[in-house]
DNA sequence: ATTAGCACTCGCCCGGCAAGAGTGCTAAGA
DNA sequence: TCTTAGCACTCTTGCCGGGCGAGTGCTAAT
């Protein structure tokens, strides 16, 4: 029992601390949480919380602010899941509804979250690598260049701009597009790769060939994650207004570096967890520039999911991509985890509708 | 002679002012810029210059600061053009060599530019209204809608998903396909879209007819500069910690206002000046979270434009899209407004280059 | 195990004070 | 008429010291 009092202040402690960003004390818990006790009891228990490493204060004499392996314990025990108000599930879906292509779409998607959590969000599209072709078409755009566009299965359109010496006429390319759809259709990028590579060599193809050698080098190139994700922000100007002062600054600077936040994010988003959404606090980013920050993250787009059955949402299958959303790590965890969890679902549905209706 | 003294001093207090960031004071511009006379004199001439405007002090007996007014005498009459080094322009080059692709190029200017000039950079994509067709392709995504993919002569590839009640077969979209690109390639997208319009209306189409029409708006809506430009956006992180302090949270605000950042450099890349690029200083802006902030462009794509010759790069025609670089109003506007040129120029060339050498 | 009471510790705010940088003005020199 | 030296004046900045308040830790009583 003095065991989970002693929680519940734990609680209490983090959920004053989240508003009011300020050292909170004992007098002002039993103030404004009934827990039966007097402050002196607080204290006491306050500082067995600090003895265990859930909280510290700042200087001698000042209120508790939580560690964090505070924090920790509180995502992972404490928090009450608050699912998002019907406004709020409304809002989402028509925001989301008037888009009129996929980036369109997370585009969108990121600027939702960011309002919704009044943090920094962050979409990522949908990973090539785990994409399957839907169609190629190659244009000629100068006399020695070629404009190869990729779309997938997600709905995602790359583009790659091949080199060649000598242009082919219109009527071999046309026949060539249709070989290597005829032929690629439905498969991963790498395995399309390899295939086109085989064309390359096969002897029949003339002056195709290295054209086939260089589409086969675009596809693989592309299905590298780290350079062929697009990575879509939005919300980054909370950042500075909210707490201007101190170290927020390095926070920014890693946004603009965008492959640490996508490796960052991916392996976070790919550790299920029961609520599936993913939590890294301060250190546990392994980041420096994160120091102070947290980030939670889910993963969306997943293979065979169904998002609006099952009543915990457990979805199964990997992800096809992510999204996340950025702040202190005195954010404000519940809403935040609830947001990032709704707005991947939706666009888990908005992907895998597509997915379930595909044609071909 | 007198009169030319005193641009003189202004001058120099911008200089100074630029470089340290704190208000500068008559002595201490005796010392690092040997004009002949003694400080009582250059606070004459101070005094002078505060009257008609060019100066003010932030409170009384401090240093001076330049006004809007002193920054615009500045860059109109005082700056040296300095071009950029030539290590700087082997960077560009450099920089921008390795690109895969338009969308690719145009980032990849963004954070150059940015880290040339140390101050937020933002590059547009060549406006689709200005821009003509050069291919679309129309692939099914699944049971009720269709991906349609449209590129231009400038490289870009835009996308818009048309919805249908009733899918088309294969073979009727490939002619469809053939015939609007027949009829269609190397038109604007508005001319374009009547064109397919009148398809639509005519009967022998059959179900191809609602798509045509669905087409055509996605054309229309496209050829709507303020909703289908991308802007490419890089150093923002440096705002921060810069002047971290002040007045710069409002800038990032503007930052993503995106529409607000597109129509100021739009018209202000239009304007074109002796040596092609635009400034527009705190209030002439005209924008209120821009009012301790100067913008810097200069648009690019010119058609016609033929970059490597002429003395002042005088470049005619209008440009299909723009650069450039926001910063405090004390930025160091001679080293900003020559990497906006560089870039610019650049980005015509790599855009021209493939004009020049067409296909079709 | 809880609680009331109390002494103690700091951070924060405020007023005063000295130092320094810069100005405006005046009067004298070229 | 323009320039310059000198001087008094102003205003910011940094620093120091004290009072205030919030909060703690401890002890003793329930």
């Amino acid at each position: 029992m003095t065991q989970s009092r002693r929680m519940l202040v734990l609680r209490a402690v983090i959920e004053d601390y989240i508003r009011s960003q300020e050292p909170v004390g004992s007098t002002s818990l039993t103030r404004n949480h009934h827990l039966g006790v007097s402050s002196a009891t607080i204290r006491n228990d306050m500082a067995a919380l600090e003895d265990e490493g859930y909280l510290v204060q700042p200087h001698t004499s000042a209120g508790r602010i939580p560690t964090e392996k505070g924090y920790r314990y509180f995502v992972d025990r404490l928090a009450t899941v608050v699912p998002l108000s019907p406004a709020q599930r409304r809002g989402i879906s028509n925001f989301l509804a008037g888009s009129v292509s996929l980036e369109d779409t997370l585009q969108r998607a990121a600027r939702l979250l960011a309002r919704i959590t009044g943090q920094v969000a962050v979409v990522a599209s949908p990973a090539l690598s785990k994409s399957t072709l839907r169609h190629i078409e190659i244009v000629p755009v100068s006399v020695n260049k070629l404009l190869a566009v990729i779309i997938t299965d997600t709905g995602r359109v790359a583009q790659h701009t091949l080199e060649a010496r000598q242009l082919p006429d219109s009527k071999q390319l046309t026949t060539f597009c249709e070989t290597v759809n005829a032929r690629c259709a439905g498969k991963s990028l790498a395995s399309a790769a390899a295939t086109i590579l085989t064309l390359a060599n096969s002897p029949e193809h003339g002056v195709m060939a290295t054209l086939a050698a260089a589409l086969s080098r675009a596809l693989t190139s592309m299905a590298d994650d780290e350079q062929a994700t697009d990575l879509y922000m939005a919300g980054t100007s909370k950042l500075a207004h909210q707490h201007s002062g101190t170290e927020m600054a390095p926070l920014l600077d890693a946004l603009e570096e965008q492959v640490v936040i996508m490796r960052l994010m991916n392996s976070l988003s790919e550790e299920v967890t029961e609520n599936g959404v993913g939590v890294a606090i301060g250190s546990e980013t392994h980041t420096p520039e994160l120091m102070h920050a947290s980030v939670v993250t889910s993963g969306y787009g997943h293979i065979h999911a169904k998002a609006s059955d099952g009543p915990d949402g457990a979805q199964t299958g990997k992800p096809v991509a992510f999204v996340g959303s950025i702040g202190p790590t005195h954010m404000d965890y519940v809403t935040t985890m609830a947001a990032v969890r709704a707005v991947a679902r939706y666009l888990t549905n908005i992907i895998g509708e597509d997915e379930a209706n595909a044609v071909g």
